[in-house]
DNA sequence: CGGCCCGTAAACATCA
DNA sequence: ATGATGTTTACGGGCC
């Protein structure tokens, strides 16, 4: 529990995002915030009925003359009980300013003004009521049996606790009037306080807790005497139990509010997802929406497939995108790879996050070709080489579009390798890898492009680099382009590289009309193309150091994914388009 | 319409 | 024997 009065409006949107207090909770509060506006009253009246009575005293007293000490003590009662009515109000004045800040006492125009109300009438029980009912009109519908266990049931306790024999003598009559009243009788509580003697919510980090205290406690026993004696039942413990309920009907009314919200939001986003290739920053989003059953009918026509594979493990949905989506993926060691996680340096870095998570996690076809996305596997590895499982790993960590499928693509990419003479394969004691012949490669560009005369148009014309290879191409690239030049241009491989990558190639295919190219865009030349330097110096301690930002890639350890298998095996079973 | 590129499917061979 | 890896052929769609 916390402290009303230091409670930020942050603080509250923490305590809404965790749902901390259940419906449950709050009646157990709001009940015992009825049990205490009773004993608030008695209170009052005990009150009045002993001022009565000193008055009298004190003019018996007057009359006899004698007994200073009796007098004494009778006037220090009383000075004690109005210091305390005095502390009172002035906690409850604190309270309600600071909720009053915090916005969160909106009182709503059909309800009285409670919190205003002066304290020594204390609340009525219709207003309990009243209050009772909106608050759960408004959310017993969803989410019910909830443990009730947690601080507020333990609030319940100690207030109760601390007056048990008054308590329950005052309570039991009201009690019959409502029937959810009587559920809580004191032994219970006690009982539920005893079972956890160190765990009260009200005691933490030797500090007490009760709202406005924060009285310093050795142990959890002189705690509880604390709590017995500055905390017990008093006008004083009522009202602050009363402000604490109004902060806990504001953050159940917050919460419904904020649930409202993000249903809509939820809604809206659905919508989007249903639509178009839909620009790099939904994409979480989308696949996140994916997830909602709500959700599931609508979109399976927009896409090639249905969105984020269910069984997939992971998916993107619940997490953040760069980090969590990934796990950690060095244990996984494929059969023969040959440099086990060197392909893991290329990947994502937090910069290019955007783009990178875009195809990560959207099941959106890449606007590459086979022979692009090899190339561009090859490429990023450290030592230019991938294995043909390596060159898989990277399809279906680069792009959850290829998580699926798995034997449809990978022939394709079997079948790019064996085809295109760019791909060279080179025998190894381990096995063998592919290489990228460069000037293959560069010569098989232009042809492709030659055939699309308008691109090489264009291209010449405005020197535009990425000008795409096609409409799709050009839609992915104006998606990355900010965040892929920003990170290309640091030499971070990433999937920024992808689409550097294509710029190569596109400056290749340039090369050969246009050399006037003074930059020194990566992979331009065969030479450094085999032996690339720009993109990254190659580590020789491929686990640790895979480039210039080391930041960069250590946080791309963890984050890529790890299940191959998972993405190889599950695919092939399960899908059906 | 034909040529080219690309993706997909599949048959087949090789190898560990 | 099996699966991964390669090679090759065939076919269809899209584009120019």
């Amino acid at each position: 529990m916390m402290t009303p009065q230091v409670i930020t409006p942050q603080q509250m949107q923490q305590i809404l995002q965790q749902q901390v207090l259940s419906p449950q909770q709050l009646q157990v509060l709001l009940q015992q915030q009825q049990a205490l506006m009773l004993q608030q009253q008695q209170l009052q009246e005990f009150y009045k009925k002993q001022q009565e009575q000193l008055q009298l005293q004190l003019l018996q007293q007057q009359h006899a003359g004698k007994q200073p000490k009796e007098q004494q003590q009778v006037a220090t009662q009383q000075l004690a009980f109005q210091q305390q009515l005095l502390q009172m109000q002035q906690l409850q004045q604190q309270h309600l300013l600071s909720l009053q800040r915090q916005g969160l006492l909106t009182i709503q125009p059909g309800q009285p003004a409670l919190p205003l109300q002066p304290l020594a009438q204390g609340m009525i029980p219709t207003e309990l009521q009243q209050l009772w009912k909106e608050v759960t009109s408004a959310h017993t519908a969803e989410e019910t049996t909830g443990n009730n266990h947690s601080s507020l049931d333990l609030t319940t306790t100690c207030v109760s606790s601390s007056a048990p024999s008054k308590t329950s003598l005052i309570m039991n009559p009201h009690a019959s009037t409502n029937g959810q009243l009587s559920v809580h009788t004191p032994k219970r509580e006690s009982l539920s306080h005893e079972e956890h003697p160190h765990s009260h919510p009200l005691y933490g980090h030797g500090v007490c807790k009760w709202p406005g205290c924060e009285a310093v406690c050795e142990d959890f026993q002189s705690f509880l005497k604390h709590l017995n004696s500055e905390h017990a039942l008093d006008d004083r413990s009522t009202a602050q139990c009363r402000v604490q309920m109004q902060v806990v009907q504001q953050l159940e009314l917050q919460l419904a509010k904020d649930k409202e919200r993000l249903q809509a939001m939820m809604t809206h986003l659905h919508v989007k997802s249903t639509e178009p290739k839909a620009a790099p920053q939904p994409l979480n989003l989308v696949s996140s929406v994916t997830l909602s059953k709500s959700a599931s009918e609508a979109s399976p026509q927009s896409l090639p497939h249905t969105p984020t594979t269910p069984t997939a493990p992971l998916t993107p949905v619940t997490q953040g995108p760069s980090v969590i989506t990934t796990t950690s993926m060095h244990t996984v060691g494929p059969i023969r790879r040959r440099y086990s996680d060197k392909y893991n340096v290329p990947i994502s870095s937090a910069d290019i996050a955007q783009n990178q998570e875009f195809y990560k996690n959207a099941e959106v076809r890449p606007p590459f070709t086979y022979a692009s996305l090899i190339r561009q596997a090859i490429l990023e590895s450290p030592e230019k080489q991938l294995t043909l499982n390596e060159i898989y790993n990277w399809f279906t960590r680069m792009f959850a579009y290829f998580r699926r499928n798995a034997a449809t693509w990978k022939n394709a990419v079997r079948h790019n390798l064996s085809l295109h003479k760019c791909f060279v394969r080179v025998e190894n004691v381990k096995g063998a890898v592919w290489t990228v012949d460069e000037v293959e490669f560069q010569k098989r560009r232009p042809q492709k492009i030659s055939g699309n005369p308008s691109l090489i148009k264009n291209m010449q014309s405005s020197h535009a680099y990425c000008t795409p290879l096609n409409a799709a191409l050009q839609a992915s690239m104006a998606e990355n382009s900010i965040p892929l030049y920003t990170t290309a241009s640091m030499g971070n491989p990433t999937l920024g590289n992808l689409a550097s990558a294509i710029r190569e190639e596109l400056n290749g295919a340039m090369e050969h009309t246009n050399s006037n190219e003074s930059d020194s865009s990566p992979g331009r030349s065969p030479m450094q193309a085999v032996h690339p330097v720009h993109v990254k110096e190659e580590p020789l301690d491929p686990e640790e150091a895979e480039g210039p930002l080391s930041l960069v890639t250590t946080a791309n350890h963890s984050p890529d994914f790890d299940h191959d298998r998972d993405y190889e095996d599950e695919p092939v079973n399960e899908d059906m388009e």
